[in-house]
DNA sequence: ATCTCCGTGCAACCGATGGTTGCGCATGAC
DNA sequence: GTCATGCGCAACCATCGGTTGCACGGAGAT
């Protein structure tokens, strides 16, 4: 059940510092390389790797300002990236709920 | 927002092969790692090495049974991941939605 | 009892990725 | 013009996902 188009979006919400640009990202609006690494235990480097990435999966995208590069998160492709994650959440809980019911079954039958 | 401890469980569903992995295991109710791979496209040691990581965070468990190792999924742990997931994206969403109230609000403010 | 097969585990190796340091460049501030 | 600050590029290192190869061990056939 699990999209393989969408395994470039999981990958790139699947990395802890990535997660947290997001949360920076959307807390102050917006932010560059620096000023974001700021607030993280990783270099500017890093940080500029990492918005990379978010940018070529379009989660992110920058905007040259004078000499900076501000980057703001793409919303659309965020609500996208929560969808997936309800997605694959939903379908695992079927499953368990589905196993769970089974397991039920089998109680009720060895009470009888 | 993101807590720092879960970490481990989300670089542990992160990756696409684990989770097809969880699914292989929830739809059969369990497996061994050979069984496993003849579903996915890499080698039974990939797949043991994917298993020694998912056992590492609780997310399955192996029972030793003849000359076999088969592994289940530890239901209340998947459940715990779910949660995780459901938990950021509700977070994100959150943030989403503001940004969005705010820009319709500059949006009326503009059109008075 | 032994031989054989099949599933596992261990080790070495390879490419990609997350992280670092160091440097050079350009652009805005003085 | 000069200075300094923010950026990009390159080299390097550790870890990880994946492979191949091999050695071990238990279940079943002879």
């Amino acid at each position: 059940m699990t999209a393989a188009i969408d395994d470039d979006l999981w990958s790139a919400i699947g990395d802890p510092t990535r997660r947290r640009l997001l949360d920076l990202l959307l807390a102050d609006g917006g932010g560059t390389a620096t000023t974001l690494s700021d607030h993280l235990p990783v270099t500017r480097q890093a940080v500029a790797k990492h918005l990379g990435v978010l940018d070529r999966v379009g989660l992110v995208h920058a905007t040259p300002a004078g000499r900076e590069r501000r980057y703001e998160v793409d919303e659309v492709q965020l609500a996208r990236a929560v969808a997936q994650l309800a997605s694959v959440g939903a379908a695992w809980n079927a499953r368990l709920l589905r196993i769970k019911r089974i397991a039920e079954a089998i109680q009720r039958t060895r009470e009888n």
